[in-house]
DNA sequence: CATATGTCCTGAGAGC
DNA sequence: TGCTCTCAGGACATAT
């Protein structure tokens, strides 16, 4: 996401626009017009990352972060449709004229954020150190006193930022550790395995520019779909052959209100890997 | 304090 | 065919 935007860097602001979009507006904040008062006429200098948000630095030293959840698209071409777009930064200097926000179902938002309000945001008690930035001992340090099943525990933000619910799955899988697996039962050979599952997942998903799930929703800045989907090895594969072993089928059950996807053989429960 | 649950939103797909 | 129901999942508010 990030990457396919980088050519924004450099742009000025000249225009902010809702898309006329007659589904439920996004949050946007503060309101359409103090947003543009405050936007127009800066320059984008940086682009960074909050956690799963993108972030606009911009030379006033106000942030505009964008948070997609999962059905949004920070987009620099035309969207997949325009019933969904629902806001417009006009751009001049880089040849881009344009970043678009897309969103499916609405639940993203975009805020410009001063300096104030962007620390108190994401504060390290709001959000955690980056995913791709983990060590055993970091990781180990978080959460092994947690009560709390490794699966869900590795979804909270604050704990360590950037990990989804489909790449908390792949990652288990890939440790051999079982989701529901208590983080105080874990052992250190775990929570490396875990730590180096996290780094590969992600690399790799990366690199491959994301999972494009059956939805078809999934896109990077220049809407081509992601290739990672084809890669997942338990992730909406219950009942197929776990690809790993070759012997145990894949099983998918219900953690806090989330789908797990793993596989019985290869995560075995209470087994330290 | 730590942990658990409900809510927001739209569209796809299942079942009848 | 057209209706209702369920599900998808990030972050946050509220409850335990």
């Amino acid at each position: 996401m990030c990457r396919g935007i980088a050519g924004v860097i450099g742009s000025r602001i000249v225009g902010v626009e809702r898309a006329r979009c007659k589904l439920k507006p996004i949050s946007l904040a503060p309101r359409l017009a103090t947003f543009r008062r405050k936007a127009v006429g800066t320059t984008i200098i940086q682009i960074g990352r909050a956690g799963k948000r993108v972030v606009l630095w911009l030379d006033s030293d106000d942030a505009i972060v964008i948070e997609p959840r999962m059905a949004g698209l920070v987009l620099v071409v035309d969207p997949p449709d325009q019933q969904h777009l629902r806001l417009r930064i006009r751009l001049r200097g880089r040849g881009i004229p344009e970043l678009m926000y897309w969103d499916r179902r609405g639940l993203g938002s975009v805020r410009l954020l001063s300096p104030r309000q962007y620390a108190a945001a994401f504060s390290p008690e709001k959000l955690g150190p980056d995913a791709l930035q983990i060590t055993p001992d970091l990781l180990q340090g978080r959460l092994s006193t947690s009560r709390r099943e490794i699966k869900v525990a590795l979804l909270d933000q604050r704990a360590i930022a950037g990990i989804g619910n489909l790449y908390a799955s792949e990652i288990l899988h890939r440790a051999g550790v079982h989701p529901q697996q208590r983080c105080d039962k874990l052992s250190r050979p775990q929570w490396t395995a875990i730590c180096e599952a996290t780094l590969d997942i992600l690399r790799e998903a990366i690199r491959h520019e994301g999972s494009t799930l059956s939805d078809g929703t999934y896109r990077n800045a220049l809407n081509k779909q992601g290739g990672y989907q084809n890669h997942h090895r338990v992730y909406g594969r219950q009942s197929q052959l776990c690809p790993s072993c070759a012997r145990s089928h894949v099983v998918r059950i219900v953690q806090a209100q989330r789908s797990t996807f793993y596989c019985p053989r290869c995560q075995a429960k209470g087994r330290s890997s």
